[in-house]
DNA sequence: CTGTTAGCGCATTCAC
DNA sequence: GTGAATGCGCTAACAG
């Protein structure tokens, strides 16, 4: 038992003053029924003592901790920390706390990571899904056992058991590459991350509609789907894809900022005059798109909205009587496209 | 009091197997002192039950939690997440969590965050503080609680009653200053943040100093402390600072990564070449110096080792016998320099 | 090896 | 208005 040196406890200023525990809890928690001047006096002492209340007994004893648990697929992605401030902006203002974790894109340690929330630690969680995760189970064995969970981004099907928030990544794509078609660009390549996550999936659907729409044939040579996690891989992925003969697109549209920002610089080193030569559309809007040069053009994702707005989700159902037929909400946020100097 | 559900608790378990609550907890705790028989009964109608420990109880029965607050002055600069990671890594393998909240640059939030951190919550704190903290009374106070505190970056004199962790600033900005000496410039501009900031404070002297051992005459023209706090307004600084045309610089020593990338930007539009006619340095080596073209050349600071480093004093006096008459530990981490385009 | 008992610090019901 | 008693779920002495 580690006791953290001699704090002072109700029980301490009771003591002092002569008066119960409960009393002095209740002088200190705004309860009506004690004398003002009590009231005052606890306070004082308290003061003086220096008394600062046990969060965790606290937390016992009323069956909440105020803390929000948020697992996150990554720490290094500036939009899971722009959610996560949203989140935090929206539940400091209730009181609450935010406690990320991340699962490091792995299946296994979002379940690890929700089991170790599910131990009362959290009175609610925000949960982004990795795109290992298929199923719905851990997740739905969590909100049984009476915890809250809230989901954003890369949300599959099965897991519209839950409220979330998301964006419409097919329509936000298909405008950019729409964007490029109706600046006459013929040869739009696509650049996207793992075939098996949920968004990539979806702004190649939004990519191969536009293309369908305005009847220009798809190029199999134009598309490059990068697998790999970190970034050096990314770059080196994308530059034997534009150093291939093959390719000569006019346009470039890309599944994330940071793929849109190596891109250019790929291009660049191979020559290209960006926008004369060929166009440049990122994903995101966060990080250095506006730095660069020439500056990125981005399809903008409301992430610190979306924060904002999973928090006030959580932080609806926290306070509902009783969560019993709660009705589930799916938000979809809107995009909107950047203009900069990277297309014309 | 809002129960969870009906959750099952030891008292369930013990019930069901005719056992009293200790054995139970003894079983699920490994502890020697219980048939090998009972144990496997005992973790069998766990699992079969669906049993979780509550984490609340626990704590306040054994008077710790396992959490490490980390209180940082803010969620969007790289350098800080970086650092977040490191201290997850590090006591993630010591069976912690971290509960991360921002002070936003403000004294009074990082006092507000202490104290809420003192109430029993996190069994011990890491914390950068803030440009505006002067004094170290409110962290003394918490050390005296009982609750270890180590800090990193940015440490005034005054704080050195705790343990801490940084780089040497004045050393790494003067090898900086010293690299573009040697290569035979004359005309070196510096751009720090505001110069309350320790780290720009330091840096600076580094600068004066690398000029001063070669005998290089300052030129307060050269110098630019931007006093902006976003990058918006960073941007529109450095843009007036080169845009002045008293200024001729053939070098340029940039507090951060960010300053280096907007002057670069800056000065590419000025129709500067780079590295031909000038060069750049940043500071900090996180988020796109790589990306940019040119790439940044950068006096690497080891964020995440940082992260791993400061945790690791932490956990070491969490796990000391008791905190008497600790020995306050300053750990200084090297920087180096990584050559890229940006210089000769 | 197992059970009984007594806290951990606070909130809350029920008396007075 | 105030106090005494009980419980939150679990750990850890102390017995046996």
């Amino acid at each position: 038992m580690g006791f953290k040196k001699n704090r002072i406890k109700l029980e301490d200023i009771a003591n002092k003053l002569n008066l119960s525990i409960a009393t002095v809890s209740r002088a200190l928690d705004q309860n009506p029924r004690v004398k003002q001047s009590t009231r005052e006096k606890v306070i004082q002492t308290a003061n003086d003592m220096g008394y600062m209340p046990n969060q965790i007994a606290k937390s016992l004893s009323s069956g909440k901790t105020n803390i929000i648990g948020v697992i996150i697929p990554r720490y290094d992605e500036p939009f899971f920390i722009e959610v996560c401030r949203g989140i935090d902006h929206y539940v400091s203002t209730h009181n609450y706390k935010i406690l990320i974790s991340s699962s490091r894109n792995s299946f296994d340690s979002e379940v690890e990571n929700l089991a170790s929330f599910e131990r009362g630690l959290v009175d609610g969680i925000i949960l982004s899904p990795t795109h290992e995760t298929k199923t719905f189970s851990h997740i739905k064995n969590v909100i049984n056992a009476g915890i809250p969970v809230v989901l954003f981004d890369n949300i599959i099907e099965e897991m519209h058991g839950a409220d979330h928030v998301l964006i419409d990544d097919k329509k936000a794509a298909f405008s950019a590459v729409e964007f490029f078609i109706k600046k006459g660009k013929k040869q739009i390549a696509f650049i996207g991350g793992a075939k098996e996550k949920k968004v990539f999936k979806d702004r190649f659907e939004g990519y191969k509609e536009a293309l369908n729409t305005y009847n220009i044939p798809m190029n199999q040579n134009l598309i490059l789907h990068c697998n790999s996690l970190d970034r050096k891989s990314d770059n080196i992925e994308i530059n034997s894809f534009f150093n291939s003969p093959q390719i000569k697109p006019d346009a470039v549209f890309t599944c994330t900022d940071n793929y849109g920002l190596l891109t250019m610089k790929t291009l660049l080193k191979l020559g290209y005059k960006i926008p004369e030569d060929i166009s440049v559309i990122g994903f995101g809007d966060l990080g250095l798109a506006d730095v660069f040069v020439p500056s990125l053009t981005c399809v903008a994702q409301p992430s610190f909205e979306m924060g904002q707005k999973v928090a006030e989700l959580l932080i609806n159902q926290l306070s509902e009587p009783e969560n019993i037929n709660h009705q589930k909400k799916v938000i979809t946020l809107d995009t909107k496209i950047i203009l900069r100097e990277s297309t014309p």
